[in-house]
DNA sequence: GAAATTTAGTTTGATATTCAAACTAAATTA
DNA sequence: TAATTTAGTTTGAATATCAAACTAAATTTC
């Protein structure tokens, strides 16, 4: 094996090495940054679901609890903390009884944006020194990502 | 805002969503892969203490617990399913008997070795198509989240 | 159109995970 | 040698999770 290979390798392990530790960095510090601010009752977990329902407005609990892959019962609990804390809330769906749809409130939605505004600090960080050449390549690369694990799921 | 910078727009934005979905969608199916497999017994987060183990030779539990950012009683706990399950031992150490190194058993390494298997088949094809430039400017990216992450957690 | 079935969401009960603080045993320092 | 520090475990409380049972509403079947 020569060098220029060598070199490739040490960046593919790099690649990998980086994938695993990112995650969890990010989970730590979007809790701590949102911790700072003036939203002080809220864990990771609670954000990632207000962005979801943010994203996804105005879907049924069943819907959300699919996308977020949560049974309907935890989901059922989560929106319980959420909606006393005044972050979610639910409305009762007028042609069909049985369904409740979600919304954020407020306050909710400027947690949403706070966490939003923090996640395009951080993709411009990633993207930080790249022409647009570079991010459709970049781009690619998440989407090689996102194609092998629809592919695994499938199977 | 002409159609071009839209586009661009667009791609930072899937990349955003991309960074978002994707770990989650990791730890799921790293979880069911290695579950069809002989390793029937093991979660996400065992594989991932696994993997530390199996990076951190003879580390001993305060390391671990270190660096996997958790309490030495949650490091205590995870260790006693994972002896008793067989993929990990706890060594004493003959200079300070305080202290245990953990390692992983041969159970254990073979746990150690199909997930860096299935990783490097991960990391293979988020590089799919890409030539040496191409890997070393997305290993670029992934040290521009690194420092990003290091920075916001230093301050 | 009443009875049976299906669907949406909640409640319940059991199990897992986590943490901080108290604790034990060993090593180091005074 | 006594006091302190360190490494790891235990304990007790708080959360999170799931599957299964349940309730109420809507749909289907006869």
């Amino acid at each position: 094996m020569n060098s220029q290979s060598d070199e490739i390798k040490k960046d593919t392990d790099f690649i990998n090495e980086s994938l695993i530790n990112v995650y969890d960095s990010i989970m730590r510090i979007e809790e701590s940054e949102i911790r700072k601010s003036r939203f002080k009752d809220i864990t990771a977990k609670e954000v990632h679901l207000v962005h979801t329902i943010g994203l996804h407005d105005r879907k049924t609990t069943s819907e959300v609890a699919h996308i977020l892959k949560l049974s309907k019962g935890t989901l059922t609990a989560n929106l319980n903390n959420l909606e006393r804390k005044g972050y979610v809330m639910r409305i009762a769906n007028q042609e069909d009884h049985r369904i409740i749809n979600l919304g954020l409130t407020s306050k909710g939605r400027l947690l949403y944006r706070a966490h939003d505004a923090f996640h395009t600090l951080l993709v411009k960080r990633f993207l930080r020194g790249f022409n647009d050449d570079d991010i459709r390549l970049i781009k690619q690369a998440m989407v090689n990502l996102e194609d092998f694990i629809d592919e695994v799921s499938a199977k």
